[in-house]
RNA sequence: UACCCCGUGGUGUAAUGGUAGCACAAGAGGUUUUGGUCCUCUUUGUCUAGGUUCGAGUCCUGGCGGGGUAGCCA
């Protein structure tokens, strides 16, 4: 394959149309993209989809992309909300420079632009009530009724806009609308409102203002004052874009073109950032950043990396139909970034104690444990070897089932990087439970391998009883039993909250080395899944491991398989 | 039953009038000191009916199906 044909990887619709536009002179070889979210909830993977398209476009065509805060609305929004929000965007990676911006930074142009639109015949003050507006709307069927204030004179309204400003009205009293058409067969174009009058205080603007623009006023204009070459949403601002367009057109302003695409649905999680509130507040999850949320803040205390979530974002595509994808796509591209990174290690969850009967009593060999099989930069390390060990519950069956290579009675198995045990014999408590497996070693064995060439068919996982040190470990699955725990109108979302998302092992015991386990640092506990240290509850005294995701499991599957 | 958008394997997507491809998932096999990783192979698809064309997933028309829209939310 020659380089021409070995680039003509595809691209996505938005990206052809800058494309055309770029060959057309469209906005003279500019592209300027940004996100804009409302700082009232925090960032979900759904957002990360649209933060990884906006400034990737950036990157791609030698661009800029602004991070903007679209807080218009007063009430809903919080500082907490902007904090988190920045860190996020970050922390996924991308660099907005210096380029931070508020629609709130332009209250005072928003107001005179609608002062323009008044002047122009183009926006009038209307009395009616919120009830009443709805009543003159009209359906989605039916064509609305001009409003009785429709005809107010331009003198008239700017007088009475100048006292909505002036704080001289109630809330809900007046409004400013753009006088469009009442029979438009597009509801948005039905005079809808572009000013409303809340006597709220702005966590930025603070008392400076008590009428605040409304989304479809203020997202236009703010992107023609950035210089916003393409304007990237969600499809359902598509019915939108007339407005927009009409606005951008009577204020006679650089016109941005808005693009509109179908945003990221996950199976067995919610996205919408209501019900991520709920969730919240319902006291379901533990806040914001649980690791079960889909949050980027869950996410990333969950231990996704941010590049997993790229390139996740990349796999998926970008299209205008609406779609589920699968979870699972995004635990491959989690296990595919995992696996190159992450440092291994030994670490027991549910212990099952294994004496090696031919082992000197006192005897401690440091083992030789390779710290990642796909990147031999990342070296080596020691790992205690003694008489007494931990071995998984799981890796031991008293009447193995067809196809189990773990230790049974009488069977051999490798102890990764240490030597070759056979189970000489089980003891058990009165309740009929193995508590304890007497093994025998071969001393030839040592690291691994036989000097005999005799092979064995299992490698488990193990730690030494006295340097194994202890820790919590928490244990995730999906939130939800469902793939789409909305789509049932009947019945609340809460409803299907899988009960055992989460459990806790309290008494999991891991090698030495992860004493010194980095926050923020994946570590893969061989054969179990890959873990990091909880970035709240983990104490240098109590060490707390969040299970990212397990590894693939073939056994399972031959498990399951076989009932 | 208004207007707008959208229909490609199970899922997510590519093919810009010229061989329906990729990834995930599923299944089979191989390698392996992680039942991981890696490698090979297999199954499954253009909503439908017409039309244009030498040739249609692609263009046109109708139907069917899905989504969006009636906040002084974004």
């Amino acid at each position: 394959m020659n380089e021409t044909t070995s680039n003509n990887i595809s691209v996505d619709f938005i990206r052809n149309m800058i494309i055309e536009d770029n060959a057309s002179d469209r906005f003279g070889g500019d592209v300027h993209t940004r996100f804009p979210p409302e700082p009232n909830g925090y960032l979900h993977i759904g957002h990360a989809k649209s933060i990884c398209l906006n400034f990737g476009i950036a990157r791609d065509f030698n661009g800029a992309c602004n991070l903007r805060m679209d807080d218009t609305n007063p009430v809903k929004e919080e500082v907490e909300y902007i904090e988190s929000i920045v860190a996020d965007v970050k922390w996924l990676g991308f660099d907005w420079q210096d380029r931070f911006y508020f629609a709130s930074d332009y209250f005072q142009k928003l107001y005179e632009s609608a002062v323009t639109l008044i002047k122009k015949g183009k926006a009038f003050v209307c009395d009616l009530s919120a009830d009443e507006m709805r009543a003159h709307r009209g359906s989605l069927t039916e064509p609305g009724k001009e409003s009785p204030f429709r005809g107010r004179s331009v003198e008239e309204n700017l007088a009475l806009f100048e006292k909505m400003k002036n704080g001289e009205f109630k809330e809900g009293e007046r409004t400013l609308r753009a006088k469009i058409d009442m029979a438009s067969a597009n509801i948005h174009m039905r005079d809808p409102v572009i000013y409303r009058i809340m006597h709220t205080e702005h966590h930025r603007t603070g008392k400076t203002w008590c009428i605040y623009p409304m989304y479809d006023f203020a997202h236009c204009i703010s992107d023609s004052i950035e210089k916003i070459t393409h304007s990237i949403c969600t499809l359902e601002f598509e019915i939108h874009r007339p407005l927009y367009d009409w606005i951008l057109d009577e204020l006679e302003l650089y016109h941005p073109q808005q693009i509109e695409f179908a945003r990221l649905n996950l199976n067995y999680t919610v996205m919408s950032k209501r019900r991520l509130l709920e969730l919240v507040r319902g006291g379901h999850v533990s806040g914001w950043d649980d690791p079960r949320m889909p949050t980027i803040a869950g996410l990333r205390r969950r231990g996704y990396t941010p590049e997993a979530i790229r390139n996740f974002c990349s796999v998926i595509g970008v299209t205008k139909f609406n779609s589920f994808t699968d979870i699972a796509l995004l635990e491959h591209c989690l296990r595919d970034d995992l696996n190159k990174r992450s440092m291994r290690a030994m670490g027991v969850l549910n212990p099952l104690k294994v004496v090696i009967e031919n082992y000197p009593d006192d005897q401690v060999e440091e083992l030789d444990a390779i710290n990642n099989p796909e990147d031999p930069a990342m070296g080596s390390r020691k790992v205690p070897f003694s008489k007494e060990l931990y071995i998984d519950k799981e890796d031991f069956r008293e009447v193995p089932p067809p196809k189990y290579f773990r230790l049974a009675p009488g069977k051999e198995v490798r102890l990764r990087y240490g030597y070759f045990v056979t189970c000489k014999d089980v003891i058990k408590n009165a309740e009929g439970e193995v508590v304890e497996l007497r093994c025998t070693y071969d001393p030839h064995t040592k690291g691994g391998s036989s000097p005999d060439g005799r092979t064995v068919k299992g490698t488990i996982h193990w730690v030494s009883a006295k340097y194994a040190i202890d820790a919590e470990i928490r244990l995730y699955d999906r939130l939800f039993t469902c793939e789409d725990p909305s789509c049932d109108e009947s019945r609340e979302y809460t409803e299907f909250l899988n009960k055992d998302s989460l459990s806790i092992i309290g008494n999991a015991k891991l090698e030495p080395s992860l004493a010194s386990a980095i926050p923020g640092v994946p570590y893969q506990l061989e054969r179990v899944g890959y873990f990091c240290v909880d970035l709240k509850d983990s104490k240098k005294d109590n060490l707390v491991l969040n299970r990212t995701i397990s590894l693939k499991d073939s056994w399972a599957k031959i498990q399951k398989a076989g009932k």
